[in-house]
DNA sequence: GCGAAGTTAGAACGACTGTTAAAAATTAGA
DNA sequence: TCTAATTTTTAACAGTCGTTCTAACTTCGC
């Protein structure tokens, strides 16, 4: 009957700043390198703790991927909807961070299953977001819907992105240096276009 | 001074099937599903007779990445030098099973630093391919130099591909199939345009 | 201060990992 | 057929993994 006391507040920080080292740990040394142990020791728990806020492994990946899940939507739907849309989605997923976490769980959702479906619905509502808006706006750059529909632009913009980061990670070349600069380029000249034609 | 005496001929076979078991446990369950046992089991030897072969396991990798890697830059060379270019690439870069080991080995290549420079140095050899190619043909498909320069088509294609794989490995969306078959009528349009204008 | 709830540490489990050592089986070349 | 090289198996090592159990410690509400 009693409802149950409150979490203590060095908790609720504690839970926060095990997310943390998660994601930092998936960046620098991969997802593989996640383990109750390594974690914990990240920020000088023991593994029995971790498990105590996060009964299984699973289940903090899952909350890893919820918390920046939230996040990703909320910027991208202020970047879709913000005075040049294009150029702010842009700089959004160009977020080595960002993609480069991307990776990591579409890598380790392959042979997990309980993350694979939660991958998928995350996927799934930010590529319904990005269609909606994108379906509004593409006419105002003078993009022939016919030609490139809302779901080529959102794949390309996202997978160029990843071969960004992708090629960032595998060693130190110019070409993807080029390829994001030429891609600013081209983002900027399509924002100067439809800033000329207010409203068709 | 007397040679070695040659390997056995179903050596040279069981090495060929320990490559396979190994890329179809790395396209089905991850890259993290790889361990000398279970690749072993596969083709059903046992795992100290995997480190016969290859000593460790970041041998076992590369020897996969470079079998592959010699068979995609011979492919990618066929490709971009065959009738129609950008067909015949977009065409090779959409197969799932390369994109989906390229997102693998990217993903192992971070805790894995013998795979890392392997992996970078495949990239950069696929990239130097695409953009030496890519330099001659694109002004034949109408497009500016300037502002679609090589490196910006090799990493969109390429990246396209990953966003399409990563889309359909999430979950069963429709987004990524209307990208490809809009990135597929995007493809022969440009082929049509430079089949008109025959050497400028 | 008391009792209960929330939090933490220690020890241990069974399963799996990469890898090695040693010995046995198989095969090639003389 | 003999011998030496090649291939294979068995057993075992030290380490890590996820997870659970237990008992202790800390804090909250009264």
């Amino acid at each position: 009957m009693a409802e149950p006391r409150r979490r203590r507040a060095a908790t609720v920080e504690k839970v926060s700043r095990l997310l943390d080292a998660t994601e930092e740990l998936m960046l620098s040394e991969g997802y593989a390198a996640v383990s109750s142990r390594s974690v914990a020791a990240r920020i000088d728990i023991t593994a029995p703790l971790l498990h105590y806020y996060f009964p299984t492994i699973d289940d903090l990946f899952v909350a890893v991927l919820r918390r920046r899940a939230e996040q990703m939507l909320a910027r991208t739907r202020a970047a879709l909807s913000s005075p040049q849309p294009l150029r702010a989605w842009w700089e959004l997923v160009s977020d080595p961070r960002g993609t480069g976490l991307i990776v990591e769980f579409v890598a380790a959702a392959n042979h997990r299953p309980a993350l694979r479906t939660e991958v998928g619905l995350v996927a799934r509502e930010l590529r319904r977001l990005q269609m909606e808006a994108l379906a509004s706006i593409l006419g105002e750059y003078g993009l022939d819907p016919e030609d490139f529909p809302p779901a080529l632009v959102a794949a390309a913009v996202q997978g160029l992105a990843f071969a960004v980061v992708a090629d960032r990670a595998a060693g130190h070349d110019t070409a993807h240096e080029q390829a994001a600069a030429a891609m600013a380029r081209l983002v900027a000249r399509l924002e100067d276009r439809r800033e000329r034609r207010p409203a068709e």
